[in-house]
DNA sequence: GAAAGCTAGGTGACAAAGTCACATACAAAA
DNA sequence: TTTTGTATGTGACTTTGTCACCTAGCTTTC
């Protein structure tokens, strides 16, 4: 149940609703609930039968696979607005879930029981467009990752990571693992790349911090 | 255009159409046709402009990628009854085709012009959700290759392919090479790792083919 | 049926990436 | 200041991919 200040900042953040008939609205106030998920709580682990679906208006989640020897590899991100499409594709097709999601900024989301999130999906038409915008917007980028690591060199896949996050904050804060992770490989493998960077004078880098010196540089990779 | 005798042997192969309501068979015999597609043809490139969505009703289509070595990997395969789930994403986000999509068994196709398919799936509960269910099938196989070549070996991911394959014939006929364009590895590789197989008695080989003697022995690896 | 050509597969040297078992180094907490 | 925890460094080794070239066997062609 979603009182009114709630609804207020919901619908800023979520696009959809501000687009929705009155029908959805009233329907979206009464069977939706607010839950807060601190930063490192996991949303969902690999083989969860999903119960919820969790549409996030604040904060970050981290969606990775990991592997028996411990390497993870992110597989994509999700915020505001966002939802994680993988939950809807369990839900649908009841299946369970085949990653990890944890939260990686502290988020809030509105959570939908699984079983009104599938019938709002063959009632609203709205509904099922934004699902499917999703599902298929995910399709693509997976596919993008099994572009990279199948064919593209760790080197190069380094260069574009820290050039995509440059742009953000430089130098950035960020560890030799948590690279490793990005990415799926490892921390050993990440620290010599980056030492190699180091040398060549493309980045300067201390404990948990590297500095982009030379973009052009990290973008002949 | 679809004639009455077509239209017997599409329905049969398309599942849709029998549960389909009469507005949509109607609409679908005026403005599909039927394409026959020779094996070894590209249906589509990589950042092709999507024309036409095709439905299957025999033979296979392999989906892939391609790496600037020339390196291959197959993210997979459609049949019968099925559709290029890729197509219908590029479809719907006005965006081009992600991979290479080939005919590897003779194929008939069902065409269906974009603008109208992208109708469809706003018009019909039923179309909008085959297309669902197809994309949302894909999302997870993806899911499942990006884990495999994130974190198997590739010796185990050859004797799951080997396993995979004899249980349709044995001793199965395939090369090197196109186990290598499977797994997105290359074929010296894959020549070492049987060649280890073979010495161990777990698979014995020769030209384009290979025979597996010990199922168990390859499983448990 | 011998020569030529094509395709599948073999080989060795090397480079890139992942693994393992430790060794430091730095920062915050006690 | 000592302790504790986290981040990073190192060397030896394995696995995987690359390159350049070789060999074997089957097919075509004259």
């Amino acid at each position: 149940m979603i009182d009114q200040n709630q609804a207020k900042r919901i619908s800023l953040a979520l696009p959809i609703l501000q687009r929705a008939d009155a029908q959805l609205v009233r329907e979206f106030q009464r069977v939706a609930y607010l839950a807060r998920i601190p930063a490192g709580h996991d949303v969902f682990l690999e083989g969860d039968q999903v119960g919820a679906i969790a549409l996030l208006i604040s904060g970050i989640v981290r969606v990775y696979k990991i592997g028996e020897t411990g390497r993870e590899i992110t597989l994509y991100r999700f915020g505001n607005g966002q939802s994680c499409i993988l939950t809807a594709n369990a839900i649908l097709s009841k299946k369970t879930f085949p990653a990890i999601a944890t939260v990686e900024k502290e988020a809030e989301a509105v959570m939908i029981p699984a079983a009104i999130f599938r019938d709002w999906v063959v009632r609203y038409d709205m509904w099922r467009e934004f699902v499917f915008d999703l599902l298929s917007q995910r399709l693509s980028s997976v596919m993008a990752i099994v572009d990279e690591i199948a064919f593209r060199r760790m080197d190069a896949r380094v260069a574009s990571l820290l050039l995509a996050r440059v742009r953000m904050q430089n130098p950035l804060r960020i560890t030799h693992q948590e690279i490793a992770a990005e990415l799926g490989s490892s921390r050993e493998v990440i620290s010599r790349l980056l030492e190699d960077f180091s040398e060549r004078g493309l980045i300067r880098s201390g404990r948990s911090e590297i500095e982009v010196l030379d973009k052009g540089g990290l973008a002949s990779l």
